[in-house]
DNA sequence: GACCGTTGCCAACACATGTTGGCAAACACT
DNA sequence: AGTGTTTGCCAACATGTGTTGGCAACGGTC
């Protein structure tokens, strides 16, 4: 982190300012969503000028879009036993999200700005769809059962994270992996009801 | 609908207004979520002048609060076969509210109003755990229980009622029933995992 | 018909928001 | 040292927000 990781940029001065505009951006739209975060309260904890964000990122519509950037980093499912799958990608899940606030951005911004909504089915429409197609034929098999996961991956996330559900948020995620990978299991690989 | 309800008010004239500006609240709170959703807006919609919403509800929060009043009018869960519990929740649950957009209301403004995510912790901590509660003994095997309904449950109305994600949406209900009863079922009455 | 509470609208306030332009200091490069 | 670019801040604008007070019209009651 601290030294550069690509030097094919001109490696601007102002790139602390821009990563401290953006770490607030991200904790702001994780605590607040995306109208109640206001580009003078992110200004205000990265301390610097509210009009330094439009300067870098054009608008609060930019600031969010570079803010939610996200990648899933889905493993390769190919060469996970077809049996472990559901576990597999529960835990891969919940360790994702656990210790990065992005998503749970993108996942409150989501239910009132269309944008984020239009990325998340982004992220969900194409990158699980994609990794769930390694496996079955039929196309829109697989967007269902792609979309079945991503009802229990977001409803979960959901109720810990957002809503903050008691229940969801004391037990620990061993324990909602052990309850939870079945059902992924069978979204993914179970025989489809008559 | 059309006939008084309940005889013991005093039935002000000004009831069709307050009912107005009730459904034109719900209609916005659910397609925009709590803070897009404008006082203003809102009374065009009814036709009224904003100034009449703050006094028959005080506030906009007020507004809030008796637009997101929302019972899950769960059936007596122990006429039901065990073996059909699963079923019989996610049935309801989609016909409840494939017509009444107050929960969709609810959850969009879940994501970034504090009392309506308290509201929502409310519902679906007592009304479901007390439904749950009539069988099983453990309490806090009862709440996780529960909870794991709640985050399928939830999830499934997220993805197709705020995100919109295209497979969630594009299934119908008997077949997403089909789907995820199961789920429900083994959240609710399998045997916890070791 | 006089009176009083109710219903409704208009205009305005106080405030917060995203956004912009200008200006001083710091820097990079010759 | 001198010059052009970058970084940062200040002040302000335009707009939209929730909210309030006053005032006319209406409806029922004596």
């Amino acid at each position: 982190m601290t030294s550069s990781t690509r030097s094919t940029q001109p490696r601007r001065r102002s790139d602390a300012t821009r990563a401290a505009i953006l770490r607030a951006a991200r904790e702001r739209f994780a605590a607040d969503g995306y109208e109640r975060a206001t580009i003078r309260a992110i200004a205000a904890d990265a301390q610097i000028d509210p009009s330094m964000v439009m300067r870098y990122y054009g608008s609060k519509e930019g600031l969010f879009a570079a803010a939610a950037e996200f990648d899933l980093r889905l493993p390769d499912l190919t060469s996970v036993p077809p049996a472990r799958l559901g576990e597999v990608l529960v835990k891969h899940f919940l360790a994702r999200w656990e210790g990065d606030e992005t998503l749970v951005a993108l996942l409150r911004a989501a239910s009132t700005n269309p944008g984020a909504a239009e990325r998340m089915r982004g992220i969900f429409a194409d990158q699980l769809t994609g990794a769930v197609a390694t496996f079955g034929a039929d196309p829109t098999l697989t967007a269902r059962r792609a979309g079945l996961v991503a009802s229990q991956i977001l409803g979960l996330a959901f109720t810990r994270y957002i809503v903050r559900l008691p229940p969801m948020v004391d037990t620990t995620p061993d324990e909602l992996v052990s309850w939870v990978a079945p059902t992924l299991q069978r979204y993914l690989t179970g025989t489809p009801p008559s």
